[in-house]
DNA sequence: CAGCTTCTGTAGCGATCGCTGCGGAAGTTG
DNA sequence: CAACTTCCGCAGCGATCGCTACAGAAGCTG
């Protein structure tokens, strides 16, 4: 159902599924999971109803193939983040990337991963749920890169990575919140500069 | 329609109005606005669709007024925050009631002002607006109390009160995402006294 | 070409959305 | 009590929600 799976044979996909994805992923963005209706979905994809619930399943797993792509693409900073020399390093191109990625122009504002299902009806939970796992995550990976800057001396003994990372988030997740109030980019990276003198705070 | 004009006569109105929205603010700050449905507020209301569109006029309108309770209820510690003597002592009280609020058992988590409305369809977009211009008016209120710090020579002359209320606000949404996603208020007060003890900060 | 598989446009499913017309019930004023 | 005003339960409005059955079109393999 979800992919041909028989490979080649019969009928052709018409339409490009990645860039499909692509244009669901703005929608989604932009409006939240639930404020995307499948009409609209599927008008900015190109395709009928038809089309995406047979390349992709349903509402829901077509999300899930967004919110991929959107870690590997527009949050893709993260883990790029993760792999810098130092803490300060790692901090400093999170926020960079976050304040880059939430106010880029001709793009919906502020975090996908933020704001496309804080709150949700019933029906949306599981959505919800998956978001708070994928935030949660990334809190996770920081976390433990900022344990690993303890081990290496990096970071002074008494630092509690945990408590580190859980700023850092909580600044991050911020910076989404404002950009998507439409505050600008110039004013945000000053921010995050103001941050990153004094790193790090805890 | 929306209140009874000639006062005395006739029926009088059979539920507690102020109760009624009481119950709707939870709704609203649970599921955010296009979340609740009418059906489930009116449930959580007690009362009957007729006699909610009678007392409030519509879902919007009655949100509005849920917003107004919010302000004026949970998210009051802003307006008590602004009167403290020094900046500092502000700082501390806006970040301490953000924490509170967002984190009190029983109650939904998070802040109703930031997760009602991130996102919505199109129809949602005055909501959404209003909620960008609600937030930006509490930047505001603390970007002048910061100002007011810098003329009284209670913060260094050379702070940037816009700079600093924006430093502000965006910690304290990120605390409203990082409560909403379950994150226990321990953790967040912990985080908050250490960026107090480092204030200010820009 | 024939025969097969898959895709896609139309049309519409049941459910829910926000919202309202209507008539009887309920409480007030003389 | 009668007359009046307002409230509220029932029922249902048109629109939209996510989703799907169906059949013909389209492209593959022989």
């Amino acid at each position: 159902m979800e992919k041909q799976q028989s490979g080649l044979i019969g009928r052709p996909r018409g339409f490009d599924a990645d860039e499909a994805l692509e244009r669901a992923m703005l929608v989604f963005w932009e409006h939240g999971y639930e404020g995307a209706s499948t009409a609209i979905l599927t008008n900015a994809m190109g395709i009928s109803t038809t089309s995406m619930y047979a390349a992709f399943g349903n509402k829901e797993k077509l999300f899930r193939r967004v919110l991929e792509r959107y870690t590997e693409g527009p949050s893709a900073y993260l883990a790029r983040a993760l792999e810098e020399p130092t803490a300060l390093h790692v901090a400093t191109a999170i926020l960079a990337g976050t304040v880059r990625t939430t106010t880029r122009p001709a793009h919906p504002h502020g975090c996908l991963g933020v704001q496309s299902a804080l709150t949700t009806s019933d029906s949306g939970q599981e959505v919800r749920d998956l978001l708070v796992a994928w935030r949660n995550n990334g809190y996770c990976c920081i976390q433990e890169r900022f344990q690993r800057a303890v081990d290496e001396g990096d970071l002074p003994p008494q630092t509690d990575p945990g408590l580190l990372a859980r700023y850092l988030t909580t600044f991050a997740y911020g910076i989404a919140v404002q950009a998507a109030s439409g505050v600008g980019r110039d004013e945000l990276r000053e921010m995050a500069d103001a941050v990153l003198r004094n790193w790090p705070l805890i």
